[in-house]
DNA sequence: ATAAATTAATTAAACGTTTGTTTAATTTCA
DNA sequence: TGAAATTAAACAAACGTTTAATTAATTTAT
């Protein structure tokens, strides 16, 4: 790995670590193996280095549910597939997702800010006139639909705040790490479905 | 107000907004109109000042759900009490809750991690207990408690993380403040419910 | 193909600020 | 008069960034 990929690729991980203001470009360096000088030589200055923090991890996670809106499946298998995708990327990368949220109640940098808000919002429209579709067609109950948002992003969002939370409010001991633990990924997949179909469907039967 | 409790109010409404690293301690002084020594003198240490923050605001937003756990009233009342009652907390103090969920995504002072971990699992044990009851008594169905908890808290606490954010996800203008709306915290409780309604109640009728 | 010239990459050192904290002197008030 | 409160000034350490010098790699010219 080239010199900058490794800036980048240390520069993620201690970021999302430890924030922003929280690690020094000396932190990086150091962790990264290089010298001080080469953070400005490639990226101009730490605070555009965090903008390619943020710019090249997004880019690397996105995932386009245009295709599967369009598609002919009922609309609540469309909601189950985007449950499954959503869990399956924010349980792969919880530090990034750390990173976005960190920076987003802080409101420090307002271009980053707006970047975030872009990228946590993106699929939004989608979503939205996905639920939507489904209670016009009467197979959904008259939801709140935004708020029915907030409710997918932010389940997932909880449990990712901090391992050590997350493992006491599952009981669980320190042998057990939330974001790698597959099990944990498919229990709130589950959880996520499950609600969901009470949640939106009219006749449900579970 | 006494100089102590200038700084400490001060240092609240700072942490919040910047976060811990983000915060010099020449900041508050200079918003709070004290000199600099001041806040050695009265808290010995910025971190020192970080925990009295904490302890303070938290033990001043402290609800006690025992009692209501104990009521004979049906456990769904209960879990919509919960609901108004995380409800109008979290909304009355955003940037408090922006402070405890930055420092647990970061686990850069340990101990005040343990201490926020504890602020915020206070209540678990007691909602357990209620959704635990309501399935034993056949009221609820056999939904995943804890992280039926994680979608309660996780929902509002997704709306609190930035104003412009819950702004976009709302479609609304900027003169729209999302964390005084009577309007949204109503809305957001009544979301709640009806959710909580369909996913716990047996026989449900919406 | 090889030597010279040019560009790019890397380094250690230093720059000027800002950081949290402490000092010692002064003021305030009981 | 004496303790508590408040001040301006200074402290060393850490910060992001820049400099100028050196090494490595690439291009050009012969």
């Amino acid at each position: 790995m080239n010199p900058k990929e490794t800036i980048l690729s240390t520069a993620i991980k201690l970021f999302g670590e430890k924030g922003f203001e929280g690690t020094s470009v000396r932190d990086i360096a150091k962790a990264a193996g290089v010298n001080l000088a080469m953070i400005s030589y490639y990226f101009g200055s730490k605070e555009m280095l965090f903008e390619h923090v943020v710019e090249y991890k997004s880019s690397s996670i996105r995932v386009v549910f245009a295709e599967l809106a369009k598609s002919s499946i009922p609309q609540i298998e469309k909601v189950e597939r985007i449950i499954d995708s959503y869990v399956e990327r924010m349980f792969t990368n919880p530090q990034f997702h750390h990173l976005l949220h960190r920076e987003l109640s802080l409101y420090q940098r307002p271009q980053m800010h707006d970047a975030i808000t872009e990228i946590l919002l993106r699929n939004v429209v989608t979503i939205t006139g996905i639920i939507q579709s489904g209670i016009d067609s009467g197979e959904f109950k008259e939801v709140d639909t935004q708020l029915t948002i907030a409710t997918l992003i932010g389940t997932i969002n909880h449990l990712l705040i901090s391992e050590s939370m997350c493992r006491k409010l599952l009981h669980k001991n320190k042998d057990f790490n939330p974001f790698t633990s597959k099990k944990l990924k498919e229990r709130v997949s589950e959880h996520l479905k499950q609600l969901m179909r009470s949640h939106l469907l009219i006749n449900n039967k579970s």
